[in-house]
DNA sequence: GGGTTCCTACTCGGATAACGTATGTCCGAGTAAATCTGG
DNA sequence: CCAGATTTACTCGGACATACGTTATCCGAGTAGGAACCC
């Protein structure tokens, strides 16, 4: 049981994007200077994050990336599940079927109780992570975390930020 | 986030082993052949469970594995704490340090809120594995699961374990 | 001077190698049972 | 016939190759901005 490392530099990414305003974009450069990560590489996962329609992107000269909806409708399950992908983490390989006595398959209708006990154990992973929002995230880091280190995050992001045309979506629809 | 194959097969075989009477032992290559797989890597497994303490091992002939402690005692955490490791899944690289601007370390003291998140979820998970005892594993499968191959696993394990000798419970069966 | 066209520079996106971990296999150390031998 | 040492066969345990997945990197497609040019 191991998590990828792209599921820390998406965490942090996705939340560093939250503190963009209106409809700016980040270019992935600037994000993966930010934490010090291979550009290229972190890349991959932004366009993970951009295929489960938790980012957009924008091409071109002043592009860049940006959150698809509001950071109070992201969870860090929908991060995790678009880096380490959507299947359980235990996967049931049927391995009481490979015994040498072959039983007929009506045996085996029901559900293994091993798979049954270990996926219980992960809706519970998964619904723990499912109340972990990104805006609660981003309003601890300001709240409890160092003024310092809020500044120069925030400090980053207003340099690196660039303001788009209202291209897309205008200044906001609610 | 994904467990490995051997989880599974560890998971079976303790179970298996729940089934052997007194302090009789079972050759993991009768664990093997119960699941098709291959027994030269089942032993890598099966000794992980035997540095855990979760199983005993006895060499020789009529040797093999038994359970350390009773099923009541055995947790579905256990077992893959001792497959997997016990280091949580989610590993915090700090890579919020890793910027461009260096700030002094007395910042960073705080540890890091995306980290806490992610291991609180996985308090979660590990919480309800610690729940599902391995009794109540082998008490769902003879309940609810199908007679026939319930008979057979009886059947296999009774035909494969080995009375020790200091067992008070002699049974001579062929 | 204004509008149009072309060019450039910057962005993301996917295809391509290198590393590390998990998987799979092999042979050696150890032990208890069975056997052989001597009394 | 019985006791003891020896042989033996079976077990686990750790060391050695292999395969897959993750990590890391590069180059190409696309777009918007800016500059040059023509009207």
């Amino acid at each position: 049981m191991k998590l990828g490392e792209g599921v820390e530099a998406a965490i942090h990414c996705t939340a560093t994007l939250a503190s963009v305003e209106g409809n700016s974009t980040m270019p992935g450069a600037a994000l993966a200077e930010c934490f010090g990560l291979s550009a290229s590489y972190l890349l991959k996962h932004l366009n993970m994050l951009t295929a489960a329609s938790i980012l957009e992107s924008v091409p071109g000269p002043a592009g860049g990336y940006r959150l698809a909806r509001a950071a109070e409708r992201i969870t860090l399950l929908d991060i995790v599940l678009a880096i380490e992908g959507r299947e359980p983490a235990f996967r049931c390989g049927e391995i009481r079927r490979n015994g040498p006595v072959k039983i007929d398959a009506s045996a085996y209708v029901k559900p293994c109780g091993i798979n049954a006990a270990m996926l219980k154990a992960e809706r519970a992973y998964r619904a723990a992570l499912a109340e972990l929002k990104l805006s609660d995230i981003v309003a601890d880091y300001a709240a409890e975390g160092d003024p310092r280190s809020f500044a120069a995050s925030c400090a980053f992001v207003a340099r690196h930020q660039r303001p788009q045309k209202s291209s897309s979506t205008p200044q906001k629809q609610m």
